[in-house]
RNA sequence: GCGCCCAUAGCUCAGCUGGAUAGAGCAACGGACUACGAAUCCGUAGGCCAGAGGUUCGAAUCCUCUUGGGCGCACCA
């Protein structure tokens, strides 16, 4: 729709240049938006006004001009306006909205789909949590961000892949491996002292208990560094497999489990420094590598290799980049906690200094989630072990509302989720709201089945039937529905999603509660019911690109 | 000290690339079930978009400063 009308001005501004009555030394974009005022018409354009200045012109002078030169010759505008200072506002034939619904019927499922990616491959990133601990609410809130970006991207047609980045190397595993190696012993009667440091947390006597039923006390003599990875290794794949599941339960599949412990194993952290050095995006002094990453922004240049020679965290994360991009990802997709903000600029210099433009990746940040109990927040304390997990969440509001919930605010604001509002059936939990439309169009339909009314196809419907405010409303927002799905794939912002079936599910409840859809008229019925059926098809569109089921009864 | 993010109705938040009279939900008040699910709907009220300047035809949106919150500033991970 917008791109008919964005040619149909275009000609217009071809035909007005050619008779001299616009310079138009520059073509301008041509930005069109559905007003807010109904009178206002269906779209509106601004033209008019941007191009007062260049062509030194009134705005609504220009706006007679361009709206003389339209020729519709598709034959789909009813009225075109001059308005305020200048805008153009566009009213459509009614039938061209009701085109629509034919639109939603013939394409089911696939309706809102766009091909603007064009199968370029892309990578997101997420979740990416250390295995030393269950997962907790903010990674939920990051997995389900991610889950659906990657749902959205894939859904205007990019190649998406959805990874998981283990923190298995370094300090935080063998600090795990202590911690078990010392519940283990304990646990056979051996009085040693807890590491100060180490991790607290019921989960870790699990793990030591597990391994003791596994291994005896094989390693009960065995001093703790002839061990460390015997009971790393365990410890970690125990983690692993608790996060795994949880995900699991939260409707997240990642497609690769990527280890940080692999890129020191297969040299390529080394390779990364040494290809960094040839191209002079690297540098020695005072003894230790540092990335020149001055040169792309950042504040300060960064050690890499540590005048020990060991490795610092960005060590891996350059070798990480680099294979991402190695393997053949043009966007990369990070989603991090916000308190890593401060490294988006050096991890945007290793990718330029890769020789990838800056913009090839994206980092989103996610903001904490305070959990609300009865409207009081619930005290979390890492260090104690003591915090919500993602587990806990889940079983208690179900992976639905908590998705749903995660996904109602912009990722980088503040969100309070609360546990009894997330449980609660009303209004209030937007969740059960926008379900309950989906369920109570099922329900109609099975209403309509007992009385044997077919549900119609589009070649036994009378849309044009669909005249009421109401029905014009629906048709419109379902209309628009595609366009939803490309700016919030664009924007990398699942959460307009969330708002338009809010929306959507508004419109219906405020249909079905004024209009009885089945009624002695066939006809109208027919056409009811065949309007209903987009809006269910669009509704499970949106609610299954967020990750949230669209059930037919609750 | 330097840098990043945030400030919109009593509360929780939307507001698309600068557009026309700033929107929802909750809470408050008043209404709607002999009919397809009242898990719903309708109405009323509620605003100096933190403050002050600036940019322009036009600012919640862009720029500068101030105030008030959050977070980063490691040869830690």
């Amino acid at each position: 729709m917008k791109n008919t009308v964005t040619d149909i001005l275009l000609e217009a501004l071809g035909r007005a240049k050619s008779k001299g009555e616009l310079q138009l030394v520059e073509m301008p974009a041509i930005v069109l938006e559905s007003p807010r005022e109904k009178s206002h018409g269906d779209l509106a354009t601004t033209l008019a006004l941007t191009l007062a200045k260049p062509e030194s012109k009134a705005p609504r002078k220009i706006a007679e001009i361009i709206v003389s030169n339209i020729q519709d010759t598709g034959g789909i505008i009813a009225k075109t306006e001059i308005a305020g200072p200048g805008f153009i506002n566009f009213t459509f034939k009614q039938d061209r909205w009701q085109q629509t619904l034919f639109e939603i019927d013939s394409e089911g499922a696939e309706y809102g789909l766009r091909n603007i990616g064009k199968g370029e491959k892309v990578l997101v990133e997420f979740v990416s949590a250390n295995p030393t601990g269950p997962l907790h609410v903010g990674h939920g809130r990051g997995a389900a961000l991610g889950d659906a970006l990657a749902n959205l991207l894939s859904a205007v047609g990019y190649d998406v892949s959805r990874e998981f980045y283990i923190n298995d190397a370094g300090r935080q595993i063998r600090l795990l491996a202590l911690s078990v190696w010392t519940k283990y012993q304990q646990s056979q009667g051996n009085d040693v002292p807890f590491p100060e440091d180490g991790y607290h947390g019921s989960y870790i006597e699990e793990i030591a208990q597990a391994f003791a039923k596994l291994h005896g006390n094989k390693y009960l003599k065995v001093p703790f560094d002839d061990c460390v990875d015997v009971f790393g290794d365990f410890g970690k794949e125990s983690m692993l497999l608790d996060i795994r599941t949880d995900l699991e339960a939260f409707g997240v599949r990642f497609d690769t489990w990527f280890s940080e412990a692999s890129l020191l194993k297969d040299n390529s952290v080394q390779r990364s420094i040494e290809e960094l050095l040839e191209s002079r995006n690297m540098y020695e002094q005072d003894g230790a590598l540092w990335l020149r990453s001055t040169l792309f922004g950042d504040d300060k240049d960064r050690v890499v290799v540590k005048q020990d020679k060991s490795y610092t965290y960005l060590a891996t994360d350059i070798a990480y980049h680099r294979n991402k991009l190695a393997r053949g990802f043009k966007s990369l997709v990070n989603i991090w906690g916000a308190d890593h903000h401060g490294y988006i600029p050096r991890v945007q210099a290793v990718i330029q200094a890769f020789g990838h433009p800056k913009d090839s990746l994206h980092v989103l940040l996610v903001q904490l989630v305070a959990i609300l109990r009865n409207g009081q927040p619930v005290p979390m304390s890492k260090r104690a072990g003591n915090f919500v997990t993602l587990r806990d969440v889940v079983q208690d509001v179900g992976s639905d509302a908590a998705r749903f919930i995660f996904l109602t605010r912009r990722s980088d604001s503040h969100l309070d989720f609360d546990l009894n509002i997330a449980k609660e059936q009303s209004r209030e939990n937007p969740v059960y709201y926008v379900q309950y439309a989906h369920a109570r169009i099922a329900s109609l339909f099975r209403e309509a089945e007992t009385r044997n009314i077919a549900i119609p196809t589009k070649d036994a419907v009378n849309i044009s039937l669909l005249g009421r405010e109401e029905e014009q409303n629906i048709i419109k927002a379902l209309a628009k529905y595609p366009e939803v799905v490309e700016e919030a794939a664009l924007a990398y912002e699942p959460h307009r999603l969330t708002f338009y079936l809010q929306d959507l599910a508004g419109l219906m409840h405020n249909y079905y509660f004024k209009h009885r859809v089945i009624t002695e008229d066939a006809a109208l019925t027919a056409a009811m019911l065949f309007l209903m059926k987009q809006v269910k098809t669009v509704i499970k569109s949106a609610l299954t690109i967020l990750g949230v089921n669209a059930p037919e009864k609750m």
